[in-house]
DNA sequence: TGTGACCTGTCTACTAGTAGGTAGGTTGGC
DNA sequence: GCCAACCTACCTACTAGTAGACAGGTCACA
């Protein structure tokens, strides 16, 4: 793992812990174990740091996505494992996805940051559109209304588990969120 | 009004717009039209004005739902009513309810006022508990399952949504993360 | 009716610490 | 020779918070 990789991953912890305004770059240098102005070599402003980490989770997320619909067929088992990821991101209480914690702080960030943000949730919606299609088609989910109205209702829920989550620093608030959601998948 | 209220005001604008570590008390006293020093004879420690803060918001939201419950008797409409003023606490877009606000900022707030968080969450939960079992009763919200389940979903779907809709600088996203629970609604 | 003690609210001027960022120099490998 | 990667040393701007002074009002007591 080079320098630059440890730094996003550094970064991308920080973030997730704290928010935009959460960390420093005299953080991620303690962190990673070089001076801070050296940061500025790998990424000159913060905002550059901030996209390189929008897009480098971005891409992870759609990777899992992928990998998602190769290991699993049923629509409802995918929204399953889709929840299960972002129950997995909280860690205990202490994290959020890296979109939610973004999108907190969104006055701080950067212009192009907030379009990346942006893209993320319209691709993360564009997913879920298809899982509930076909969750309606194969009737692994239950009660499914219109599709594109489903999957934004449910990244709105998941968020929000998130944030509840957070709030008491306990991962059962995100479970007891997502209770009715999941009665529904068969 | 006085200015300690007008520093709360100033406080609760702010803290919406740009999270708790989002404002300084330069800027209150800039807003205000008081010197930075003499906001500390108010509030000497950050935490005391954020805890007047979030007192002051549970109690203002406490006030409101029991006018919602005056207002109208019917559950579907005192759940839209819910809805309409987690809504109208957009203003546009660019700033959230207090409690969201906060609970971005988690790990920056003292204990107490995490606390106080946590209460105006089982409030706010309460209070939802009783609407929907009420719109089990009445058939007045469709497909009500446990309303405790109910309640808790609510409330994360409206945080989510809020959360959106900050996002995207949008209060559009809103609407669209409400749009099925608005269908259940007689 | 004074007068001294006290309180509230505000001020100027300051502290120590942290933020992101910069200038310019030193390595070491291709 | 060049360049990526790193360094020391610094900058400006801002953070919460403190010290101490100074008004103006209130209240008790002689």
């Amino acid at each position: 793992m080079d320098t630059k990789e440890k730094l996003l991953a550094s970064a991308e912890a920080s973030a997730r812990a704290h928010g935009y305004d959460g960390f420093s770059y005299a953080d991620l240098a303690a962190d990673v174990g070089i001076r801070k102005a050296s940061i500025h070599h790998h990424f000159p402003k913060k905002r550059d740091l901030a996209l390189a980490l929008i897009e480098r989770y971005a891409a992870a997320i759609a990777v899992e996505l992928d990998a998602i619909a190769d290991r699993v067929t049923r629509a409802s088992d995918q929204l399953r494992a889709y929840i299960a990821m972002y129950r997995g991101a909280l860690s205990g209480g202490s994290t959020l996805c890296l979109c939610v914690a973004f999108s907190l702080s969104r006055e701080s960030v950067a212009d192009d940051v907030a379009a990346a943000i942006d893209r993320f949730r319209d691709r993360s919606v564009a997913w879920l559109v298809e899982v509930f299609e076909r969750g309606k088609l194969d009737g692994s989910i239950h009660d499914v209304q219109a599709p594109a109205d489903e999957a934004i209702t449910c990244l709105a829920l998941v968020e929000g588990a998130q944030l509840a989550a957070r709030a008491a620093l306990s991962p059962d608030r995100f479970d007891s969120a997502l209770v009715l959601m999941a009665k529904r998948l068969a």
